[in-house]
DNA sequence: CTGTTAGCGCATTCAG
DNA sequence: CTGAATGCGCTAACAG
């Protein structure tokens, strides 16, 4: 259906020039005042004529450090070039300083933003958030699990409520704080920060009915591990009924993520199998796109001939033409809540005993599509 | 504009149960075979009747350990639910196990699917990313590198071949394998693997022209630390005027990445100051979206009123309508790539001297929108 | 095949 | 205010 011309450039690895590689310790005061990690806290301590234990308290701006040795510290250490060790550091304390974080997939630019929320608030504090991405697989969520947890990590934040046994079970006998977010667990491990999917999609069913609309229909993934969109066309389905408008039908594909292709797709399907629905709810934008772009290549016109809503408010949402009617909520103060939560565990080490449910609010955000 | 109407659902954070928290060691033999992180390997060597560095040995599938006395540590193993410290491994051994990874945005789907292949790749020798979030600022770029060399990485994959005086040298001095991706650095500091991103812009340009278009324009960022863009539309420009072609038009917005959105005001502003313009470049397919989507809206017909063409042959650009033509490059491989050319230094040590450039293939793909 | 000794780089005591 | 001894959990090297 389309031609693809390639132009095609270079290939292949060629071999350039030739570079000495400067591996390993190198310990010459002339280099310049760059990172050397061969060197030591030990090689600092000699260098400026005093114990290991000045340049460590020196180092994290201990207050029993005389401010001249403490200059004298820290021009040898910039002079020399060394970079403190936070493995071994961690090591000694027993605070890595990593927080585990699982989202279903980094491609979707939604749970990269919550993932910049985290980033950016575990950074205030000195952790790190070690990233696993379970490709909205339940299975590959408890094998990182167990892999993140050999790096000791001091908390763990995970997407959504449901877990395999093992997961759970390994979630609460880690002995750190655990978050799990972007839902509201039937059963929580601990505490949570997120938001009611299943409330999203019975008030994007009632707008639909506001609008006028009378035959709704869904469009999603079917199977899979993707809890979130399931409970979005739970709520969905549950309010048509609720709300006695006509059986909504739900067009479906096995696998989440939904495509912007499949959503178009699915469009096709739904058009020719039940021309008389007049609203769709799309699972998440990218496939309201796929679906809305398909109609102007049916020559359909959006909301006219038929509306569409999607749910995330991608930014596509709002460039698109029409632009898109679909469920809002700060996915980055999000990610924030969740990492501020592993924090306040964090000082408070085990004295709070209460469960923490923070509920984020969402919102419907009316747009040209519907 | 848009009307804005929320159905508000829920704030707040509420408490609800009280659970008891199960912090710290906890020895008790009668636990699930579930994780316990404060079980040492001593405990495992006690309750299997060995030393310490037979379960070490049977952990690491050391084939000096009997059969016998490898299922007896592996049974108390499972049912104490030890977890090894891979931390400590790793300070023992001097291996880290990560790799410092660096990308100008994780929000953007392109680099994270090249952060998908590297991570795959990554796993399979057991080494894990680190990621860091550039903001596609150099200044960041550098405050990221220290920040990271603090955890010992074995390895440093940056994006792009531009950096700041003080960043280069920190890559220089680190004593890691360094690998720059995504471009092709005038000055590379070692290793690197990327394609042009002028070569890109010139194809593009020749494609043009041999549509028949002869006012192109360009539409992306302007200043910024964005390299790859700016080579794109270097590349677009010197081959406009190779090609004989009229002046190109430029339309830039000051910082990167350009979005969605300023991809359809760019394409206003084109369209009222340069009503001659045939064809347009955008730097990304984002924006080439928004261009599109304001043809739409201003009832112009791509290609036939005006052609529109992208960068990073992204999902959208495939179920647009109009599909637009872009740039395709495989990401993922991109990144796999650059793994693999990490683990190749650190399974050579020292003694490869020389420097490895690989090109990655590009491709033009012709669809529906020019 | 298994055990013993030593130490990775730092921070936490406790003495001066 | 500064220094010395000790140990975090594991593995390398060597000894049996």
């Amino acid at each position: 259906m389309v031609a693809q011309i390639c132009y095609r450039y270079h290939i292949d690895k060629v071999y350039l020039t030739q570079t000495e590689q400067t591996m390993g310790k190198s310990k010459s005061k002339t280099l310049p005042a760059i990172a050397n990690t061969g060197l030591r806290m030990q090689d600092i301590a000699d260098a400026a004529g005093v114990s290991k234990m000045t340049v460590s308290r020196a180092l994290r701006n201990d207050e029993y450090v005389s401010a001249r040795t403490r200059a004298r510290i820290q021009a040898v250490i910039d002079r020399m070039g060394y970079v403190p060790d936070q493995n071994a550091a961690g090591f000694a304390t027993g605070r890595s300083g990593f927080v585990a974080t699982l989202i279903p997939s980094i491609e979707h630019s939604i749970f990269a933003s919550t993932l910049r929320g985290i980033t950016d608030i575990l950074g205030e504090q000195g952790l790190l958030p070690l990233l696993g991405d379970t490709d909205y697989r339940l299975d590959r969520e408890e094998l990182l699990i167990e892999t993140l947890l050999k790096r000791r990590p001091e908390g763990m934040i995970v997407t959504g409520g449901k877990h395999t046994e093992r997961a759970r079970k390994l979630l609460q006998h880690a002995g750190i704080p655990v978050v799990e977010m972007w839902d509201v667990p039937e059963q929580p491990i601990a505490d949570s920060v997120g938001f009611s999917n299943h409330e999203a999609g019975r008030t994007m069913a009632r707008h639909l009915k506001d609008r006028g609309y009378r035959n709704l229909a869904f469009i999603g993934a079917a199977a899979g591990d993707d809890t979130r969109g399931a409970a979005r066309r739970q709520g969905f389905l549950d309010a048509v009924i609720e709300l006695g408008l006509n059986p909504a039908r739900v067009v479906t594909f096995d696998k989440p993520p939904i495509t912007t292709e499949q959503g178009g797709q699915a469009m096709t399907q739904l058009l020719n199998q039940s021309p008389e629905v007049d609203a769709v709810f799309c699972v998440s934008d990218p496939s309201a796109v796929g679906a809305i772009m398909q109609c102007h290549r049916l020559g359909l016109r959006v909301p006219d001939d038929i509306a569409i809503a999607g749910f995330g408010d991608f930014e596509i949402a709002r460039a698109s033409f029409p632009s898109i009617t679909t469920i809002s909520c700060d996915w980055r103060a999000l990610g924030e809540a969740a990492a501020r939560q592993i924090i306040e565990r964090l000082k408070a080490g085990d004295k709070t005993l209460s469960v923490s449910t923070t509920l984020m609010t969402f919102s419907l955000v009316h747009r040209e599509s519907t």
